[in-house]
DNA sequence: AGCACGCCGACT
DNA sequence: GTCGGCGTGCTC
């Protein structure tokens, strides 16, 4: 008997020693699945250490009841990152490694590879003359082909031979079906499609890399190109010069990015077998996907978030799209960022990292300006392409009608008139914000959030938009009983209405959650839109990412004040990348788009700087902005969340927590601010409370020696018992 | 997290 | 008389 230590899928710090028997434990490896009593069930956890002493008594071990794998199912390079993360961001292991494997891992299933179909000719069937075929086609076809060589049911499909002409033929006992292993015979470049021209800019973009890649060098780099700028054949020009040595590339995309277009045009590109990772596989096509990945089968790696925790036998460079979007931090359970995590898994590596966007977030930015990322600029679009022109409209001087200014409404005719198409930016569904009485001034609030209800006319309803919840729009105020009811705040079913009634001969299609909530609709939305019989356009933000309309002249963005002046730090920074992304959308070379910001605050820095010198600018004025206020990414941050039903329960464990961690930094000057416990900017949500504290570094190793030395004790404080919550490392979002 | 254990209300 | 509500405690 030996003792084995164990990382289980559990939400706690601790690893669990394991009994093993001596011939069961023979070439089990550190990372090896093995399955194991815990309490009253059966888990799958990972072998982390062998032949361990236990700190508890060994009676009190209990033995492993299978083990699943002797090696690691990890690569050696992929268990060091994972390890990593799990201390980083002050995750239980067992969490960490059950969340980096493929479910059909997670559920105990063998990692290996699934046989394939394949089809050939019978004894009769090669016996058999093509000339008995003359009047079946598809059958003559196909035996013509199994001649030639077996095939399997991937080929058939491919080479458009017919279901029913192979039913035919084996119904017949002329063709058999045989399982076979698949035939892992690795990749081979092979070049497909002609490169693309490059301009000036790209040109020695394509240089810097290739010659990195060359003397095998490791570099992050920031490649920071407006729309339309063409960043996407700068990556494909690098990535040839990986596929030609024979390495993989793991290419990662926002959420929404990854689609059909953008595998095809890798696939047509590289003729090489590439894996796309995206939501709609299923456990097994998943896993199969993960293995090709892992023991280079698999030239191509795409997918989001997840993906970075794709094993790659051959790794040769990382590419991150759209590096500043949201959708590349988890914001719930295991809170990694998988742009950071790329960064640390590309060093590790000694591989190349493109950080890719038009509008990079200012961690990036900080890096390159720092001299750490290695900074590559596009600031022209390939083509004849224009750049948008910028304009504001300064609402104080003007008469707003459902959040149009006058000013906006000549300058949307003008571009109408001129057979043009006009998009309007407003980032709130529904009709309105709010219902009111106009007599006492009693709002509808969801209860369980303290948050008026937004009205959806359409639907008759009123909805909670943050849990949801749901109401028949009330006829009378619930306080006085007045019959005058008011509504506040535009929302985009409002505006497509006012607009409707202001510009009747201008039909109007609106793009929002509500009006694409069916599967197939959005894309529909977007054919629609592109082809012009909409000339006026309505988008919340989902409008804003993907998709350019050559025959918009004029954007405008309505209502963005509240980024301004909001808490929330990161506010201004995405309103930059959205009024930037947003511009990209419009115009083509033949008809430069025009860029209009409706605001009461044209005099900010910040507007001003956007709308006159751009996102590079802006960016590097908010830059020294949280510089001067030592705020990320000048210094480091992590939030502790907490939510009860009852108040005192969230507030409770959090000032506990408060003291663990003071406590702890007693031995030295505290270094790490630990603000609160306060309550969250949404202090009700679906009927919990909700509070946070907000710890603070001027230098990232304090707050991890903090963390490090304070995370198990907070875990075990009585108080976790009554209230639920997370820890969050560079947290994104403070809501 | 998940599950068992344990002590108080509305039903066959 | 039981079934089951979810508070509490534990997991090698």
């Amino acid at each position: 008997m030996t003792i084995i230590r164990i990382a289980l899928p559990v939400p706690m710090m601790r690893l669990f020693d394991y009994q093993i028997d001596s011939a069961l434990l023979a070439g089990v490896k550190p990372g090896a699945r093995v399955k194991v009593p815990f309490a009253s069930r059966q888990l799958i956890g990972f072998v982390v250490a062998l032949d361990v002493t236990p700190d508890i008594a060994v009676e009190k071990l209990k033995a492993v009841t299978a083990v699943l794998e002797q090696e690691s199912l990890f690569p050696a390079a992929m268990w060091k990152l994972l390890q990593f993360a799990a201390s980083y961001y002050h995750h239980p292991l067992g969490e960490v490694l059950t969340h980096a494997a493929p479910a059909a891992l997670r559920q105990g299933e063998a990692a290996s590879y699934q046989t394939v179909r394949r089809f050939r000719l019978s004894h009769e069937g090669e016996q058999v003359s093509l000339d008995d075929f003359k009047r079946a086609a598809q059958q003559q076809r196909l035996l013509a082909a199994l001649r030639e060589k077996p095939l399997s049911a991937t080929d058939i499909r491919r080479q458009d031979f017919s279901a029913s002409a192979l039913k035919a033929l084996q119904n017949k006992g002329l063709i058999v079906a045989e399982e076979h292993a698949p035939d892992l015979t690795g990749w081979r470049f092979a070049a497909g499609e002609d490169a693309l021209t490059l301009n000036q800019e790209q040109a020695v973009a394509v240089a810097a890399l290739t010659q990195s890649i060359s003397a095998r060098e490791a570099h992050v780099w920031l490649l920071e190109g407006v729309t339309g700028s063409g960043k996407t054949e700068v990556y494909l020009q690098a990535m040839q010069k990986v596929l030609e040595r024979g390495e993989q590339i793991l290419v990662l995309v926002p959420e929404i990015g990854l689609t059909p277009q953008t595998v095809r045009r890798f696939e047509q590109r590289f003729n090489v077998p590439v894996v796309a990772l995206h939501s709609g596989l299923t456990d097994n096509e998943r896993l199969q996907g993960w293995l090709q990945a892992r023991d280079n089968e698999a030239a191509i790696i795409i997918g989001t978030r997840s993906a970075i925790f794709t094993p790659c036998k051959a790794l040769g460079m990382i590419i991150l799209d759209e590096e500043h979007d949201s959708s590349f931090k988890q914001q719930d359970g295991f809170r990694y960022n998988a742009r950071d995590l790329a960064v640390k898994r590309a060093h590790d590596a000694k591989v190349n990292l493109i950080l890719g966007s038009a509008t990079p977030s200012l961690e990036s930015l900080a890096n390159a300006l720092a001299g750490k990322y290695r900074h590559l600029q596009l600031k022209q679009r390939a083509g004849n392409a224009q750049m948008a022109r910028h304009a504001l409209i300064d609402l104080k001087q003007e008469r707003l009608q459902h959040g149009l200014s006058e000013s906006l409404l000549a300058r949307m005719e003008q571009h109408l008139k001129a057979g043009n198409q006009v998009l309007l930016f407003l980032n709130r569904r529904g009709f309105a914000s709010a219902l009111l009485c106009h007599e006492c001034g009693w709002v509808g609030e969801c209860a369980r959030c303290q948050r008026p209800f937004t009205v959806h006319q359409q639907a008759h309803k009123l909805q909670c938009h943050h849990c949801g919840a749901e109401r028949a729009i009330p006829r009378q105020c619930h306080s006085c009983g007045s019959p005058q009811l008011i509504t506040q705040g535009l929302g985009t079913e409002q505006l497509e209405s006012a607009l409707q009634e202001r510009l009747p001969d201008y039909p109007v299609l609106r793009i929002d959650r509500d009006s694409t909530r069916r599967k197939g609709q959005l894309a529909a939305h977007l054919d629609a839109a592109a082809s012009g019989e909409y000339p006026i356009l309505i988008g919340t933000q989902m409008l804003a990412k993907g998709h350019h309309f050559p025959d918009v002249t004029l954007v405008a963005l309505l209502d963005v004040d509240g980024a301004l002046y909001s808490n929330d730090f990161r506010a201004a920074e995405r309103l930059g990348q959205l009024y930037t992304q947003v511009a990209g959308r419009a115009g083509r070379a033949s008809k430069p788009g025009v860029v209009v910001l409706q605001t009461h605050h044209p005099e900010h820095p910040l507007v001003q700087e956007l709308v006159n010198n751009g996102y590079h600018d802006f960016a590097r004025s908010a830059l020294s902005e949280r510089q001067l206020a030592l705020l990320p990414p000048a210094a480091s941050m992590a939030l502790i969340r907490a939510e009860a039903t009852q108040e005192m329960d969230a507030q409770n464990l959090l000032q506990a927590m408060s003291q663990v961690l003071q406590a702890a930094m007693q031995q030295k000057t505290p270094q790490v601010h630990v603000l609160g416990p306060m309550p969250a900017p949404m202090p009700r949500r679906a009927g919990r409370f909700r509070y946070q504290l907000l710890l603070h570094a001027a230098q990232r190793k304090d707050l991890h020696a903090l963390l490090q030395q304070a995370r198990g004790t907070l875990e075990t404080l009585p108080q976790t018992r009554k209230a639920r919550w997370s820890l969050d490392i560079d947290p994104q979002d403070f809501t």
